[in-house]
Parts: structure tokens; sequence; C-alpha cells
DNA sequence: GTCTATACAGTGATAGAC
DNA sequence: GTCTATCACTGTATAGAC
């Protein structure tokens, strides 16, 4: 991270890495599957938790609402408390395009693992597919948010005005009928 | 194409996709920027097409059914003429992971550059992002069933069934209490 | 015996100089 | 278009820790 933020990812090469950390090149690559992969250690972990948590929403709770629970629970117990790695994150990946394809393989994954997740509470396909992706989408625009602007709203609050957009943009059909409330 | 079909992309080195094609290396890179590039070269023309067809689209027409009318368009006039070749190629990113991963930022740029169109029609942030991930996510999920189903239905008409479930998902609170129709 | 690190020697994608 | 350097990544053989 270190390195990366210094000169950039890809002015960095893997023996620097490896140098500063006291190991060698071909133990980087033991615990890393490529050069990016150092970014996304936390991937596995967030998945964790959401699928936990999209499993353990009240039976009663549609699709869509059951991954807006768990993407809530996420953004006030995970996300909050990391504003500023998040940030600094977010910066090193936006400046690189490997970096962004890998986020976005990701998000991808964790869409699918959320799907299954809905499977298991009984939503069929495509429903739950459909859901699992527009509930991401809900998110990142809700993340980006987050990061970009230096303001006092917490993620959890951006999430939620991120989900009643979505709702209302593909609930109503011609022209921006509905009103918000 | 013909090399990564029958040997498969990472068993295929760029000396050999040059000798192949009667030139060298260095020529390669000059025409594509990685050995991925090759196939997504139909991504530009694409782009431009939705983002026509969405600009085009009859104003009164809501954010998602601009998406919808535009991707619905492309379904049956450039997607359903080349079926054949878009099972060839999809076959080959799906067998990797780089390969997944630059389709997924070729979705990502395209989703942005709908949500581009979307604003140039007036629509305001964060619908037009959320319009247009969404309808993203739900051509992907009709792509995917077009290409793995060997059926009679067209894309269009998987496409379609596609955006109704997406209107059903986001659109209740509680429970699937609504029904199609 | 299994796990984790190292040393060493490639291969092949990609960038730069000319 | 050619030549050449850099560097990500892999295969393999080996050795200490527990």
């Amino acid at each position: 991270m270190e390195l990366y933020r210094e000169r950039g990812f890809d002015r960095t090469t893997v023996a620097e890495i490896a140098e500063r950390a006291g190991l060698t090149e071909r133990t980087f690559f033991r615990h890393f599957a490529d050069k990016r992969e150092v970014l996304f250690w936390g991937a596995g972990a967030l998945q964790e938790f959401l699928v936990a948590a999209v499993e353990g929403a009240p039976p009663p709770l549609a699709p869509l609402e059951a991954i807006a629970v768990a993407l809530d629970a996420a953004a006030a117990d995970i996300f909050e408390a990391r504003r500023r790695f998040a940030c600094e994150r977010q910066a090193i990946i936006a400046a690189n395009a490997e970096l962004r394809e890998r986020e976005l393989i990701k998000l991808a994954t964790l869409a699918v693992a959320l799907a299954e997740a809905l499977r298991r509470r009984g939503v069929t396909d495509p429903s739950a597919s459909l859901a699992a992706e527009a509930g991401i989408a809900a998110f990142r625009v809700a993340f980006e948010r987050w990061v970009d602007e230096p303001g006092t709203e917490t993620l959890s609050e951006i999430l939620r005005a991120s989900f009643d957009e979505l709702r209302l943009v593909t609930g109503g059909g011609r022209t921006e009928a509905r009103r918000r409330g």
C-alpha cells in the first residue's frame, strides 16, 4: 500500500514490494496470486459477512430488501470505521485500469454470491440475480458518492437514498411520474 | 480467434498470432493494446449504437425504458444475426479469468456512456447511473440465458422478460406480493 | 508430515529506442 | 518494422519450523 501510494501501482515492482517487506519475490506470489490482489484482501471477509447477513435477514423481506439490509449492515459495521482507508484504496484503484478491472470482477463475484444466498432463501432465478446485481449497483453508486464527497453523511444514509432512487427509477412506466416518500 | 479457440487463450502466444496473421509481434501491439483486446473489437461500435438509440428514444420514455428500448434494438439489429459468433466468443471469455475481467470493464464503460446519454435527455444523477447499471444487469442476465440455452427464443424476447423481472423485483415492498401482467 | 520460505532459472507480455 | 530491455509470473528443487 505504501509503495502503491508513493509511486503509483505500475511504477512499483514486485521486487520492491518484496524487499520492503523483507521477503523474496517468490514468497510474495505465495501470498498473492498477482500484484493486484494485495488491494483486494478484505473482499473475502466482506463477502462472507454479506452472505450471512442476507441469509439471516427477516424472512418476510423481499429479495431486494434483504440485499439492502445486508449492505446497510456492512456500511455501518465495516465501512464507516475505515473511511480513510477506503478513500486511499479507492484513489489507487481509480488511477489504474487493471485495478479497476479487478475491482469489477470482485463486485461481480460478490453479486453472484448474494444471488446464491437469495436462492437459499427460496428466491428463484432470474429474480435472484437481478436483485443482487441491482443491489450492488445501488451500493456502488452510494459508495462512490461517500468516497468523493467530504460531507458528513454516513454511508448508510447515502445507501438508503440510493436504494430509494433505484426503486423509483425501475418502478414507474412513462416519465418520472412518482414522487419520493 | 482461431488460435484462441484451438488451444485456449493463455496457451496462445502473441508471437503465434503475429505469425499466422503474417505480421510482426510489434505490429500486433500497434493494433491492439494487449492480447485480450482482440476479443473486444466490436465494443466501440456497439456503444455508439446504444448511445445513439438512447438519445433517439421517444422523449416521454422514463430512464429505464429508454435504456430498454435501446438494448432491444441492439438485440434485434446486431446480436440476433451473429448468434453463432456471440456463442463462440462467450465460450472463450468464460474460460478465462482475465478475459472475464475485460468483459466486465467493457460493460461498466458502456453503463457509464449510457448514463451520460440519459443525462443528455435531462435525467439527473444518481437516477441516470442507476437506470444504466440496472439496465445493463438485465441485459447481461438475458444475454447469458440466450447464449446458454439452445432454445428458439430471440434475445429480444428474453430481454423483455428480464426487464419485466427487474421491475418486479425492485418494485414491491415486503414479500413477493405483486404478480406479473 | 505439513507448512512456509528461499534460491534459481525460465517464459512470455509489453514498452522503448531507433 | 526490428531489436532489445523490463518485469510479472511460473516451475522446481530445497530447507527450516512445528
